[in-house]
DNA sequence: TGACATAGTGTAAAAAAAACACGATATTGG
DNA sequence: CCAATATCGTGTTTTTTTTACACTATGTCA
């Protein structure tokens, strides 16, 4: 009948949308047991802070970036989870503001970005996390506008119609698609063409705006 | 640069259907700070345990009962959340399988149900855990079957339609709910009426499966 | 036994979603 | 420079889904 008093952590799982398919910033780990292995970014929560502020911090320490969308997601809390000590750690996701390359600090060894659907065994039970994260973004594709968050300002609708198809597993009809999403006043074209394609350029677009709103799409 | 570690804490958000409106159990504090203030039923997370395991000891020690739908919603973390110590709580929500009345052990000095929209203010950040319960709630009536989770084993179609109108804040067309609600294999009949109504007696229904499933209604 | 309250039922119009194909415009390589 | 190639961008018709709408049935209660 003893209370536990974990160490208590955020994770973060850092996700953008590339070449039509969905990628996840991943560190490669220092210490001991985990030497070599990947996982998300992660920190203990400090004294001073809540969770959404380690979590803000944990960010900017893994990515020299300090704007991106953040969400919790679940809170981990399996006995074993770390093996070496108790840590209850709540997995948020984010979505950077920009499309800029990332430049951990000296905190980390080294970030890299990763297709989802080929990573390693990550660390820890980051590989139950990153699930929960992919799952979250999935369903959240329905009813919500965080498909323009995964992409960078400026897309084509040819990208925002990958993320769709990549999410739900199925391909959608061009112009269904195109009509759809023009009519729901969600993206304007900024008059620009994306250059250096290997065939006829498409117009840019980006999202009126670039916060997550709750509106049904599909 | 301090890693924290606080007490991990659950609360639980305990709700059911009734009379149109949607309840939550509630508990009195005897605590000093709060004594006479209603919260949710919570408590401390013990060395031997995980979260879930923490949510359906307290649970069971606030109804007596054992089983029930549960699901972790949001992680709190304010540094204020609890004057007296740092404790990071994570509320869950939970439905009961069956309609009996509760038995709170001696643990708790009582619980009793009250309408969610004519709750007075309670103690700690439970009313914002309480929102946060009900957003989800009305969330997920959306894209899932939480509203046969929410009635009792056996319900009228005019309950179900209830928690639908309660839950969108608006009136829905009666054939139109029957005629899709029957389309989709959630319900069934179970032959008897409810009794001793002022009018002419509802057929009883009961869903096919009790669980949450994933399934768009409306 | 009549008034009252809620239960239970079908059809037609409107709106939304799905199916479907080809000309336009850039890049690339011979 | 021109032909081949790759992706872009666009409308109409059919099908499906959703919405609108009103009366009879069957209990209870006074």
């Amino acid at each position: 009948m003893i209370p536990t008093k974990p160490y208590a952590a955020t994770d973060l799982g850092i996700f953008k949308f590339v070449d039509g398919k969905l990628m996840v910033y991943l560190m490669e780990l220092t210490i001991e047991a985990y030497v070599g292995r990947l996982a998300l970014p992660g920190t203990l929560v400090l004294e001073t802070e809540d969770l959404e502020s380690a979590v803000r911090r944990n960010y900017r320490e893994a990515t020299n970036r300090s704007n991106a969308y953040f969400e919790q997601v679940y809170t981990f809390s399996a006995m074993e989870r770390d093996p070496s000590r108790r840590v209850i750690s709540t997995a948020y996701m984010a979505f950077p503001d920009k499309d800029e390359t990332f430049t951990p600090s000296s905190k980390y060894s080294s970030g890299t970005w990763h297709y989802v659907n080929d990573t390693p065994p990550l660390a820890y039970d980051h590989d139950q996390m990153l699930k929960m994260c992919t799952e979250r973004i999935a369903a959240k594709l329905n009813y919500t506008t965080i498909a323009l968050l995964l992409l960078p300002p400026a897309f084509t609708l040819t990208d925002l119609q990958n993320v769709y198809e990549q999410g739900f597993g199925e391909t959608l009809d061009k112009r269904n698609f195109r009509k759809k999403v023009l009519s729901m006043d969600i993206v304007e074209p900024i008059g620009r063409q994306r250059q250096g394609e290997q065939a006829r350029p498409a117009m840019l677009y980006k999202a009126v705006r670039r916060e997550m709103e709750m509106i049904p799409l599909f």
